[in-house]
This record gives structure tokens, C-alpha cells and sequence, in this order.
DNA sequence: CGTCCACAGGAATGACGGGCGG
DNA sequence: CCGCCCGTCATTCCTGTGGACG
């Protein structure tokens, strides 16, 4: 999670596991050397940006795919060595920024960072976005730099502020006589262009780079790769990656899942003072990781979404009509003495859900007796009504033995 | 082959609270 | 510090729709 761990203590818990050489190569963070069954992407991103040596603009490029298929890895990856390259053969003008605009979310932030990778030094507050917009350009004129700008996670920025600052990004080099940008944009969110403006669209679409899941085999390639470098020798039991690349791939190919599991079935064969990982420290994993998730979600949803999930929960964790669900729904609210949302609130709920991954939901056509959503949990039911035991609005109601 | 079910989900609107610029 | 704006949660009203049934 944070990036300024302790290094003194960082160290010496490094030195007195038995298990780990290194776990932060299996962090989602860590950029890896190699990067197995992105060779493809890998080569059309460099071709891509190749023109920028030549001193030439770059086109726009938009990158789609879902969460764990590599994409800020083979990015992150690819600029790394267009620096070296050029530091090597002394090209100056090249400059590159990569920003999440899942914490970058705001016009005058992505301004400032973009900046500041041109070196231009900003305040973190206390100008109007258009000043910041008009020293960045300055910045780019004066410096003559070709700025390659990464938003990863680019649909946060665009739900939370509109695609105004893309628009401007976007046409700035018109109003540039020197400098250049490209724009990387890259997310998870299928429907993520089709909400922005046309021209937009256009511009920044010049070229698609999508990258599809991995299958267990790509997985159990990738994890071989990093296991070495974060486990000693021996520790993995037979099958352990094997399993974690199984489950991963089960739940649509999702390298950064399938290498938390691996990193967590260690910490847990860890703590308990054991040397080796077997496979029944993967299952414990995966439900650790699961209640985690479950208990982070439940902490950002509005309170009828914790309730919308636990009737969810108690019905074992699937429903066959939003129909259904809702009388279920009104029943928990009442029980609990709280007046029920519509059915037009829950419906936008359950969608909410889906989107977090927490459940899915797919149309079902009954052609006479209507069309509804059918909803099933991503998660252990119990997993999830033992989560909401810890919620005091919600938690008393479990003395009721019909929810118990 | 048209109807009509049981919802999906868009649009407009409002209450409320927090943050930000002046 | 205040007023304004914006995001979130929610309501009301609404139009759209695939296919089993008659």
C-alpha cells in the first residue's frame, strides 16, 4: 500500500522470513524485467511511440482491458526503456508522465503532474486551472520537450470532471509551436468511450491497443516467473501455482488476483511459522482476500446497498428475478424499522454492485411473464452476513433467529 | 402475429453535505 | 467566512423491449 515503508524494518523482516526473498515482486505495483505473453503489445506500443525519437508526434493511444491483463505493466515497461534508450543515445527532448487519475482526479492535479515531469515546479494549491494550463504549455514551448502523458485509470478522471481537460489536452498541440503530447489513456471500463465527446473519442482513439485476459496456462507462466524472485527455493508445495492460476483464470484471467493469492498464501504459511506454502494456504488465501474485499466494499456503499447485499446473502446468494429481491428487500428494511428506496433505486443498486464486481447479474427474457435481472454473488454468502455483523445499523437484527 | 408482462434504464428533479474560490 | 457549485443518494415519471402466450 504505501510506498515509504520503513526500510530498516522492511529489511530485517525480509531477512528473518523463512519463506520470502522478496514479496514485493508480487505486489501489483512492481514492474517486472520480463513480461511473458505480452510480446504482442509490447511491440505494437513501441512502434507506436517509435516516432517520437525522430522528433515526430506520436499518436494518441487509447488502451482497453480488463483489470489484471497487464496493461499499466507493459506501459510502464515500455516508457522505462524509451528513457533508457534515450538517455543512452542523449536525446533530451523526450519526457514522459505517468499519472492515476484514480488519485490524479482533478483538472489542476493532472496539470501540475504533467508539468512537473517537464520540470516545471508548481504549488500544490493556490492557482486557477487556467494558469497551471498556461505555464504547462509555456513549459512545453519553452522546453521544446515531446511529453508522452500516461492516464492510467482514465475513466475516474472523466466520470469525476467530464472530458473537458482530455478535449484541451488533446488539441493543445495546435497551440504549440514547439513542444508535443500524446496522450496513453488506459482503463478497465468497456462503455468508457462512449460517453465521451466525439472529437475526443476521435483524437484520442487514433490507435486501440486491447489486451485480453490471460488463460491458467499465460498465468501459470507469469507466476513461475515472479515465484522465483519472491519465494526461496523450494517453499512452494507441488500444485500451489498451479491452483492460483486455476482460480484466477477462472475469474476471467486477472494476473494481479492470481498473484495476490500467491503473495497471501505466503504471509499466511509465514505468520504461522511454517516453511513451505501448500495448496491449503491458496484457500485460505483466496478467502482472506475475499472478506477483505467484502468489508472494503461494504465500507464505501450507501447504506441500502449493504442491505440490497445482505438480502442477496441470506437468499444463498442468488436471485432469479429483481423482482423478487425487492419484496425480500422491503421485508429487511421494514424488519429493521427503515423506510425501503424504490424499486428504481435498487435496480440502479444492483447495477452499482455488478460494476464492483461484487455480483452479476445478466437480462433474462421470460417473453409473457416479463423481463428481469438475474443476480448472483461473487462471494461466499456467509463470508458476507458475517462482514455486516460488524455494522451496528445492521447487526442486531441477526438476534432475529429468522436471519440467523 | 400482435399483446403484454415485468422489469430495464433514461431524464428531470430535489435534498443534503462537503469543498472550493473569492 | 460565506455563498456557490458539485457529487451523491434518492424519487417520480417515463419509454423501451424479447419472447411466450393466446
Amino acid at each position: 500500500m504505501s510506498d515509504e515503508r520503513d526500510l530498516v524494518f522492511d529489511t530485517l523482516e525480509r531477512m528473518s522470513s523463512d519463506i520470502f526473498i522478496d514479496r514485493d515482486v508480487l505486489r501489483p505495483d512492481y514492474v517486472p524485467e520480463v513480461l511473458p505473453h505480452r510480446e504482442g503489445e509490447i511491440k505494437r506500443l513501441t512502434e507506436v511511440l517509435a516516432p517520437i525519437l525522430r522528433r515526430e508526434r506520436p499518436s494518441n493511444i487509447f488502451i482497453y482491458g480488463l483489470t489484471g491483463t497487464g496493461k499499466t505493466a507493459v506501459v510502464r515497461y515500455v516508457l522505462r526503456r524509451f528513457e533508457d534508450y534515450a538517455r543512452r543515445k542523449r536525446l533530451s527532448h523526450i519526457a514522459v508522465a505517468y499519472l492515476n487519475c484514480r488519485h490524479e482526479d482533478t483538472t489542476y492535479r493532472v496539470l501540475t503532474e504533467l508539468a512537473r515531469s517537464l520540470g516545471e515546479r508548481l504549488p500544490f494549491t493556490g492557482l486557477s486551472t487556467a494558469e497551471v494550463f498556461k505555464r504547462f504549455k509555456e513549459a512545453l514551448d519553452a522546453t521544446g520537450k515531446s511529453l508522452i502523458a500516461v492516464l492510467d485509470e482514465i475513466d475516474f478522471l472523466v466520470k469525476k470532471r467530464g472530458d473537458e481537460l482530455l478535449y484541451r489536452l488533446t488539441r493543445v498541440n495546435s497551440e504549440l509551436s514547439k513542444g508535443k503530447v500524446s496522450l496513453i489513456g488506459i482503463t478497465n471500463d468497456v462503455r468508457f468511450m462512449e460517453v465521451l465527446d466525439p472529437r475526443v473519442k476521435s483524437s484520442l482513439g487514433e490507435i486501440e491497443i486491447v489486451f485480453s485476459p490471460y488463460d491458467a496456462d499465460q498465468l501459470r507462466d507469469i507466476l513461475r516467473e515472479r515465484a522465483v524472485k519472491a519465494f526461496k527455493n523450494g517453499v512452494l508445495e507441488e500444485g500451489v501455482i498451479d491452483y492460483c492460476a486455476s482460480i484466477a483464470a477462472r475469474e476471467h484471467g486477472d494476473a494481479r488476483r492470481a498473484l495476490d493469492l500467491l503473495r497471501v498464501a505466503g504471509e499466511i504459511a509465514e505468520r504461522e511459522g511454517r516453511r513451505t506454502v501448500s495448496v491449503e494456504d491458496v484457500r485460505r488465501a483466496r478467502e482472506e482476500i475475499e472478506r477483505d474485499m467484502i468489508v472494503d466494499v461494504s465500507k464505501t456503499l450507501p447504506f441500502h446497498g449493504k442491505l440490497v447485499l445482505l438480502v442477496v446473502a441470506l437468499a444463498g446468494g442468488r436471485f432469479d428475478s429483481t423482482g423478487d429481491l425487492y419484496i425480500k428487500y422491503r421485508e429487511l428494511a421494514k424488519g429493521l424499522g427503515v423506510e425501503p428506496v424504490t424499486q428504481r433505486r435498487v435496480s440502479d443498486i444492483i447495477s452499482e454492485l455488478d460494476m464492483l464486481g461484487i455480483v452479476t447479474t445478466k437480462i433474462i427474457n421470460r417473453g409473457r411473464y416479463g423481463k428481469t435481472r438475474e443476480v448472483i454473488l461473487n462471494a461466499e454468502p456467509n463470508a458476507l452476513i458475517k462482514a455486516f455483523k460488524d455494522d451496528p445499523r445492521i447487526s442486531w437484527i441477526f438476534g432475529n433467529s429468522r436471519y440467523r
